[in-house]
DNA sequence: GAGCTGTTCTTTTTT
DNA sequence: AGAACAGCTC
């Protein structure tokens, strides 16, 4: 399902000549701007083998960073296919932004500089936002929007770096942070961010001093050695053989860049710092600036041009697409706000269905049916996807598949804290190998179903003045470490039952309650496979690595204690995810053969036979937009989905769709497609037509009143004014309308006229520019930083200087 | 703490 | 457009 199409393609005699070129690119920077479906992740293997076998770069020395867990997942995967002979441990800095971060801290940057111990805990968000609550109750601080505490603690995070007085709310949210981060090292734990910003400064320190210092000498004493407290006698021995297990990145190469945020590319900044006195690695990097769409929760720049700019990155395309039919492919260019048109590798294909249905009830019915026949053309259901763009209207699809018994996959994670025993277990295991952690410890106390329900503040003073005696399960978790050390060398098979019996946890789960054999099972099945990977026996030569061999080179402790802490971190970074393979906490549901539903932003990064796109509807697909950007963004979801169909497209919207805010009318994205790509199935109205005028008309208009804002402001003020407030927009002059419709109605007309003078344009956020190019529909201008940028001219984004 | 007015967000989701 | 919340008054 994942983007695999190339595995065929293996090997780098079987490139077109833009991904060899990507592939062999040598520059200090170089960005891939890779085009939808034009086989990025296989440029990016067939660069690491390349580096690897060709330019004889150890794979120790490249750092693969991704986004998602998925992608970094993916990566590794096919390179394997590649290269069976690879081990673990030389993919040590492969992995998502975050596992990076930790494993540079755990192993090679002097974290307890920044206030925290090697032996930091990693906390999720949900932790963090209880640890806030908590401090605010403590402290009394006065804190707006509590309910949506976790939200603002990561949004306002960057504000508050960037050293800003306070919140945009005007309460103490501010003065909260300073006091979190005191509680986090205190209790040696990192959020998901500290990981990044921590690593990030810790990278930059040790750039800067070793400026000051020249070669060996900085390299051993920069803490990069671990344990930050040798003796001078030591440090002499460090120069003669400092190199091995050291942090030499040569290469760094990222994937989907355009997801990443400020302080992933703040951390690819340190890298490239820190790596200066070593030679400088390079960086390449590879994205599409056409399929950001989670700008919504990082800031409002397209990170692509951002990284091109600031790493003054030489820019490569990869412009052929490989997967979508050539009608499919045209008409998603429509919704391309960057760069050439995508060259098709394949013929016209099938055109677009458009097909209206009378409700969601009416268009789920109409799926199942049409589901079960593509199925009995011989279809798997596998092939077959349907994507909407609100999580609730999978509800229907739902009701409807399962009565019409279509086996169905709805994509949404499950993790281990979905689990309440399990949930629970994790914190006993953490406070048990992590006794500073004391929320975690006051938390397993509380607990009203498993833990030995001490109230809140009664759990704190035990934890805190360490009260033994007084509640069983709190001296059975403070004596885990020694005890397990005692145990290190028994029976393995017999470990988890061990545990089990050691924190009585038969008690704690009451033997007597219905779930009591469900829970035992999983928790058993839990501790089993923690077990048998922290325990992979170091001594099976050739098979490569144990758990913790990085730490070990590192010459940290690992113990089992030590094994157990970074099995969860781990767990925590990888968001607990229930691995069907290995813990039978679900039913193993992998060679299923399902249809497949998901949000249009799930389907990211996937690809289908056939794919369904439900509720094409004005005020859905787009959701009604506050801002410009969001528009913007509404169209690279629109673009996304529809490029993730190989050969079979389909477009639907419903005349009744019974939600408020949507309207019964198809969206005016289906205007954007020219009709000769769509098919339209069914009635397509007069009154969509007439609609669709009146539809141009509004357009038109509101063009004319954004060009008047423009203009007054331009006449009243000097550059940087407030731009169009509400009492200006109101106020119309009567003359300058008249000329702006008729001004607009003759570009309207005019059509394709191509520019032959330089013509310049401004948009609200790019700047001034160049005009590009124009037809009847699109509008293209070039910006200074940010590259070509197409607009639909109906918009009226741009204002002609 | 009920009742009022004004403000802010609503969807999408990863680590 | 409507829900949810903040902060004010009585």
């Amino acid at each position: 399902m994942t983007e695999h199409k190339n595995d065929s393609r293996a090997g780098r005699g079987r490139l077109n000549r833009y991904q060899l070129e990507a592939v062999l690119d040598d520059s200090p920077a170089c960005v891939v701007n890779a085009c939808v479906g034009s086989g990025k992740t296989t440029v990016l293997i067939e660069k690491i083998i390349y580096l690897h076998e060709e330019k004889k770069v150890p794979l120790e020395n490249m750092v693969v960073l991704t986004f998602t867990n998925k992608a970094a997942g993916e990566i590794t995967e096919r390179l394997h296919t590649r290269e069976p002979g690879i081990r673990q441990e030389q993919t040590e800095c492969f992995g998502t932004f975050h596992s990076v971060a930790m494993r540079l801290l755990k192993n090679y940057l002097p974290v307890e500089q920044a206030g925290w111990n090697w032996e930091f805990t990693v906390m999720d968000p949900d932790e963090e936002t209880d640890l806030a609550m908590d401090i605010i109750g403590e402290r009394g601080l006065k804190v707006k929007y509590k309910n949506r505490l976790k939200k603002r603690l990561e949004q306002e995070y960057q504000g508050w770096i960037a050293g800003k007085e306070e919140s945009r709310y005007k309460d103490d949210l501010f003065r909260l942070y300073p006091i979190l981060e005191e509680e986090k090292k205190r209790q040696n734990k990192m959020s998901f961010s500290d990981l990044l910003r921590v690593s990030t400064e810790l990278l930059l320190a040790g750039t800067e001093r070793m400026q000051g210092m020249s070669g060996a000498d900085a390299v051993k004493t920069d803490g990069m050695s671990g344990t930050g407290k040798e003796e001078p006698g030591k440090e002499e021995l460090g120069k003669e053989e400092p190199e091995e297990k050291l942090f030499h990145p040569q290469w760094i190469i990222v994937d989907e860049v355009q997801d990443s945020d400020a302080m992933q590319m703040d951390f690819l900044a340190a890298l490239t710092e820190y790596s200066v006195p070593y030679g400088g690695a390079r960086l390449f990097a590879v994205g599409d600036p056409n399929q950001v769409i989670y700008s919504w929760r990082g800031t409002g720049e397209n990170m692509f041009f951002l990284l091109k700019h600031r790493f003054g990155a030489k820019e490569l395309t990869l412009p052929v697409n490989y997967r979508s039919g050539g009608a499919i492919l045209e008409a998603a260019g429509r919704f391309r706000q960057f760069g050439d048109e995508i060259r098709s590798s394949r013929d016209m294909g099938d055109l677009i269905t458009v097909k209206n249905h009378y409700d969601p009830f009416q268009e789920a019915e109409y799926l199942a049916q049409r589901i079960v026949q593509l199925h009995g053309e011989g279809k798997a259901y596998g092939d077959i996807a349907v994507f909407y763009r609100l999580q609730k209207q999978s509800e229907m699809l739902e009701k409807t598949f399962a009565r019409h018994g279509i086996p169905y996959e709805l994509s949404v994670k499950r993790t281990l804290k979905d689990i309440p025993v399990l949930n629970w277990l994790i914190k006993v295991l953490r406070f048990s190998v992590s006794p500073e952690d004391e929320q975690t410890g006051s938390g397993v106390l509380c607990d009203g179903r498993y833990g030995e329900k001490y109230t809140r503040k009664k759990a704190q003073k035990i934890i805190r003045e360490q009260v033994h005696g007084a509640a069983p399960l709190y001296d059975r978790m403070a004596g885990f470490r020694e005890w397990a050390d005692r145990n290190a060398g028994a029976d393995q098979t017999e470990f988890p039952r061990e545990i089990f019996e050691y924190l009585g946890l038969r008690e704690a789960l009451h033997p007597t309650s219905a779930e009591y054999e469900e829970e035992e099972r999983l928790v058993l099945d839990f501790l089993g496979q923690m077990c048998r990977i922290i325990c992979a026996a170091p001594d099976k030569a050739g098979e490569g690595e144990t758990f913790s061999a990085d730490m070990e080179n590192a010459g940290r402790d690992v113990s089992i204690p030590s094994r157990i802490r970074e099995y969860l971190n781990r767990s925590a970074l990888y968001g607990m995810k229930i691995d069907a393979g290995e813990c039978q906490t679900t039913p193993v549901k992998e060679d299923i053969d399902t249809v497949k539903l998901m949000t249009l932003h799930a389907s990211k990064g996937l690809e289908f036979d056939t794919v369904f796109i439900i509720g094409v509807n004005q005020g859905l697909i787009p959701l009604r937009c506050r801002s410009y950007e969001q528009e913007e963004e509404e169209r690279r979801l629109f673009f996304v989905g529809m490029t993730r169909a190989k050969n079979e497209l389909e477009l639907s919207w419903y005349t009744s769709p019974g939600e408020p805010g949507v309207l019964g009318e198809y969206s005016r994205y289906l205007k954007m497609i020219p009709d000769r790509l769509l098919r339209w199935d069914g009635r397509r109205t007069e009154e969509g037509k007439r609609e669709n005028l009146q539809q141009m008309r509004r357009m038109v208009q509101e063009r004319i009143r954004k060009k008047d804002d423009a203009e007054k402001n331009l006449q009243k003020n000097t550059a940087g004014a407030d731009r169009g407030g509400k009492k200006d927009r109101e106020s119309d002059s009567l003359q300058t309308h008249a000329n702006a419709e008729a001004e607009a109605n003759e570009e309207m007309e005019t059509g394709q006229g191509q520019p032959e003078l330089v013509i310049r344009v401004r948009h609200r956020k790019y700047g001034e520019g160049v005009l590009v190019m124009q037809d009847e529909m699109n509008i293209e201008a070039e910006f200074p930083g940010y590259g070509r940028k197409k607009f639909l001219k109906s918009f009226g984004d741009l204002e002609f200087l």
